[in-house]
DNA sequence: CCTGCCATCGGGGGAACCCCTGACTCGTCC
DNA sequence: GGACGAGTCAGGGGTTCCCCCGATGGCAGG
């Protein structure tokens, strides 16, 4: 078992420090950072395995690290660690791409642990902080009927269809045996109704709807 | 500490004495149903603190008695409980209001002690499932690590994301302080190393791996 | 019958997209 | 020092997209 390279964030000295003595010996810790600015470069330097974040911290907070640490493209993993049990900071931290959440009570063994596990790419959790995100995450699914979708013709919806799926023009008007300058008519009145202005946010809008 | 009363659903009759059989004390097993029917009537009649919930069942499945069930307003806590680790099943019966879930590889005394955090309303997950609901919630990025996105450079993979959004060139190249012309050198390379023809496959593909 | 609405097809123009080639700076590695 | 990859920029050429015009035929409603 190859020991985990981590960066610990955390505004507090003596709790970096803490958890430094409490870590066991399967976990490496190859550096500290004590603000927003400091763990973004040391992450972007150091690229550990597994980045123990606090929630709060001056200057933006863990949301803000990951904002732009995962903002770039990176693909390091993010254990949040609060001293919060809120359910705003819990979704707020998974939503920004953390793969989990423990509070501060934990103990040193059950940390070096959860660590590991992100590690290996599992998702960690306090259990009784999963429910925030379960509740968020059932809540999220409501389909309204759009007043909108309607408004569009059959023709129009079935050149919709094709463009969220990524077709060319060209591709369309084969697809349906009309000529690309129709297509191109049908495209733009659909823009027109469903107030978008090009292609791609068609295909987002149409994705979000599920119609794809 | 006071007893938690459960209902079993499953369809086999061996499997439900089975758990019978291995739950400690402070659990209190007061029926078991085999179907979608008499789940349901079961339920409204006993009232359980916790359903034990099998997943695969003829009559429409453990998603077809959640969607009854909590359709109709009752409070009733579900613990899903399967063979299958596959993402679908966990994220529909999540979906579908379930308050976790475990699969039947579990020891009778872990089980014991699911059911009485899910009845105290804690979440409870085997932790490598609840990775699957966290990809599908933060929808940021997948953890079985794609060879291809592995390919790509860090600046790619920012230019890739930018794409996926659906934003120009010229916006991209604004956000990241370089030219139009450089985002079209990264925008080509990606689109090689991918072996994709256009932008719109490549919003495609980065939806698919869920990485916007 | 005339007025909309829908579907079809075109021209022309400008912007955006995609490819190819070439070139310059950095670092890193040998 | 030289080779190499990553990142940056540029020119040219072809395609696609989006919008502005206009035009025709069909079909429903007043």
């Amino acid at each position: 078992m190859k020991t985990v390279r981590v960066l610990i964030v955390d505004d507090h000295r003596l709790f970096r420090s803490g958890v430094r003595a409490e870590l066991g010996p399967s976990i490496q810790v190859i550096g500290e950072a004590e603000d927003v600015e400091s763990a973004v470069k040391a992450i972007a330097e150091l690229e550990p395995d597994v980045v123990l974040l606090d929630v709060h911290m001056p200057g933006g907070g863990g949301q803000e690290v990951l904002r732009r640490v995962l903002g770039s493209g990176s693909q390091v993993r993010f254990l949040a660690l609060s001293v919060s049990d809120a359910a705003e900071d819990v979704i707020g931290v998974i939503r920004g791409g953390a793969r989990g959440y423990v509070t501060k009570t934990i103990s040193g063994t059950e940390l070096t642990d959860a660590i590991t596990r992100v590690s290996e790419g599992d998702a960690v959790f306090s259990p009784r902080l999963a429910g925030f995100v379960l509740d968020a995450f059932a809540s999220t699914e409501a389909p309204p009927i759009d007043p909108e979708l309607d408004s569009l013709t059959q023709r129009e919806r079935e050149v919709l269809r094709l463009i969220a799926r990524g077709y060319a023009y060209k591709e369309i008007a084969k697809e349906l045996f009309i000529s690309v300058k129709t297509v191109e008519t049908h495209v733009s009145s659909v823009l027109r109704k469903l107030q978008l202005s090009n292609r791609h946010e068609l295909s987002r809008w149409a994705t979000a709807r599920r119609l794809v």
